[in-house]
DNA sequence: TGTTTATTGTTCATCTTTGAACTATTATGT
DNA sequence: ACATAATAGTTCAAAGATGAACAATAAACA
């Protein structure tokens, strides 16, 4: 029996996705060091993202964005809403969902934490021509609707 | 003062990495999935699989290879050995060191895992020519250095 | 209308991950 | 040799994420 099959290192698409977790993985980690100072960790970085550029979305939109599970928004937000960065408003029509929108103290600390944000992106980005920065986001938005169907 | 800055959504270079982390979180999401009738999870994949190529390693090693901590390592560890699919000896010259290595059962059940990864990549990666792919994984690998020597 | 089904958000128990403090062992420097 | 540093692994408490079960509300439909 064949034991040995076509081991992944030997397949091309297997080492590059590999690299492309590992790479994920550092920024994410480096991001989380460098959003310290602000008291904001990644999780509610694109929170506080989402609900700037889809103002009064609800929790369950929320979610879906952000690929997590409803309880997780939920967990998550008090703090926020407690350091005066949201408002959660109750929907007038659909007494069952709850609105969301950035405070003015919201929008000043997520401008704060996206010049952070964005120089890690240029710093990592910075060795790709835009070409080669155009063709990763093409792929990879096919990637995330390939398996979102599925 | 002007507080409207570049948006970081009109920078392409920010763009495009937002859809890196969000093809690499659906990926490893529909990973876990996919993993769970082998009674598997991402992480514990990720140990078997370091373990396979490089035989001995160190705890020590491998969190550094998996870019976590070395606690994770200990808690992990024991469920994996408890299962039987891998071994830890202490080093003879070294008496702080325990090395690693799969058993047999370790490494058939690698085997199977692989498939698994190996095909979901396959599903996500078939939309890339190879060229592209290559380019993919070389930038990758690029940033993955940057951020690791900063 | 009235009953059933879906949806939104919360709660809670469980599992992971993390980092700091700790022990044991080895390396370094005087 | 001896004291000091550094290193490998563990422990433990705290924080995060997850999914199932639940309450309140809305939608579907007979």
């Amino acid at each position: 029996m064949n034991n040995k099959q076509e081991l992944p290192w030997d397949n091309p698409r297997f080492r590059n996705w590999v690299a492309v977790a590992r790479a994920c993985h550092v920024l994410e980690r480096t991001l989380a060091v460098k959003l310290a100072p602000l008291d904001l960790k990644p999780a509610q970085l694109d929170v506080l993202m989402n609900l700037y550029r889809h103002p009064g979305m609800s929790q369950h939109d929320l979610a879906r964005k952000l690929l997590v599970g409803r309880s997780n928004i939920t967990m998550l937000l008090p703090q926020l809403e407690a350091r005066g960065l949201l408002r959660r408003e109750g929907d007038e029509k659909d007494k069952r969902i709850l609105r969301l929108t950035l405070t003015e103290g919201g929008e000043a600390l997520l401008m704060q934490a996206l010049k952070v944000h964005m120089a890690l992106i240029e710093k990592a980005m910075s060795q790709s021509t835009p070409e080669q920065c155009d063709m990763i986001g093409e792929q990879m938005r096919k990637i995330y609707d390939v398996l979102n169907e599925a």
